[in-house]
DNA sequence: CACTCTATATATAAAAC
DNA sequence: TGTTTTATATATAGAGT
């Protein structure tokens, strides 16, 4: 049913939709400067929105591969930019237990910087913890207790058709213990819930 | 499957979704507070993105109503700003020919730093990527979607102790599969190698 | 505050203009 | 590169823990 020379009432799909992509450097130069162009829109716009509803001021400076620099700021970049230099050189934010490593070489320095920086890196670091409590469950089975040494996040991620037989065995071992921890739920569960599902 | 509308046992929404806003201060400092984090949080997830898709740099300076300031920086925010500000002295990284991680003033300091620190950061973020990736399918299964479609390459990977029956037997049939494939490998690699390992 | 959950608002990858 | 369309992937507001 496409008729080919009828083709201009035939309304045809224009696009697949939105695709998930890794978050990887785009190699294609042509796509990652669209994606760049379009991201760093984005990028603005929810800055821009930040700033207004929480009052707060942003200065943001990216340089493309190309070597081109965009700024955005609010109420401008140099505003902020002067905040910031400004702060660093009084810096009596809450420093945890350093007071000042106030350098003030040069136009920039590092002190407080640091300080959020750390602060960045403990947020993100809560994350992770976070997620990998979820998957307490499985942590005991991860890699590292067998006798295996690759470098895999589960033992049983390895490649079967690639283990050697003295690898094969302690997996084997876990295997039968992960299926009798399976069984012995079943049973729990078979007991508190009446639920006659067979084994 | 239908609940005898007893409404007590009703599992209440717990939320009526997300809600569209104007884009104006929030006036309720709590809410403000909330919206500020998570949208800090949000940018700098963003940039980071952009960063690594794109090949680019940036640095993004954020001052809090509450005179907080927050900072994101790739490679670090040192190197961009600087690059904007002033090519001329830029070796202030170096503290005059020290160039190293010294500590000096205070507990923390960091000095060596940035870079080290973005590293790191950048690491652990990419850390925190692939356990929410492994998150995901356990977050499916203990939902009870064990038999949805979802094409998680570790169904293993649901916390068993969460799971409900009828969630684990499929999930045992596989298991055993599993270990019957280990099992013939077992065999195979006997025979090949006369290794007499037992099973 | 830090985190969860849900329902929705937004951001965007692709493709074509 | 700018814009528009389409189908989806993500980000998040609001309420609760």
């Amino acid at each position: 049913m496409d008729p080919p020379s009828t083709a201009a009432t035939v309304p045809k799909k224009r696009s697949t939709g939105r695709k998930k992509i890794a978050i990887v450097k785009i190699e294609r130069s042509e796509r990652r400067q669209v994606t760049f162009s379009k991201r760093r829109m984005g990028l603005f716009k929810k800055a821009s929105e930040l700033c207004i509803l929480c009052s707060a001021e942003i200065a943001i400076l990216v340089s493309s591969p190309a070597g081109k620099v965009y700024t955005f700021g609010h109420p401008c970049v140099e505003a902020t930019l002067d905040r910031f230099l400004n702060q660093q050189q009084h810096d009596h934010m809450n420093h945890g237990g350093n007071n000042n490593n106030n350098i003030n070489v040069g136009a920039l320095n590092v002190s407080m910087q640091d300080q959020q920086q750390q602060h960045e890196y403990n947020e993100i670091a809560s994350l992770l913890e976070k997620e990998k409590k979820r998957g307490e469950a499985l942590e005991y089975l991860r890699k590292g207790d067998w006798n295996g040494n690759y470098d895999y996040q589960f033992w049983w991620d390895a490649p079967i058709e690639n283990l050697e037989l003295h690898e094969l065995n302690p997996m084997k071992t876990k295997l039968e213990e992960l299926r009798k921890m399976v069984e012995s739920k079943l049973v729990v569960d078979d007991h508190n819930n009446n639920n006659s599902s067979r084994v």
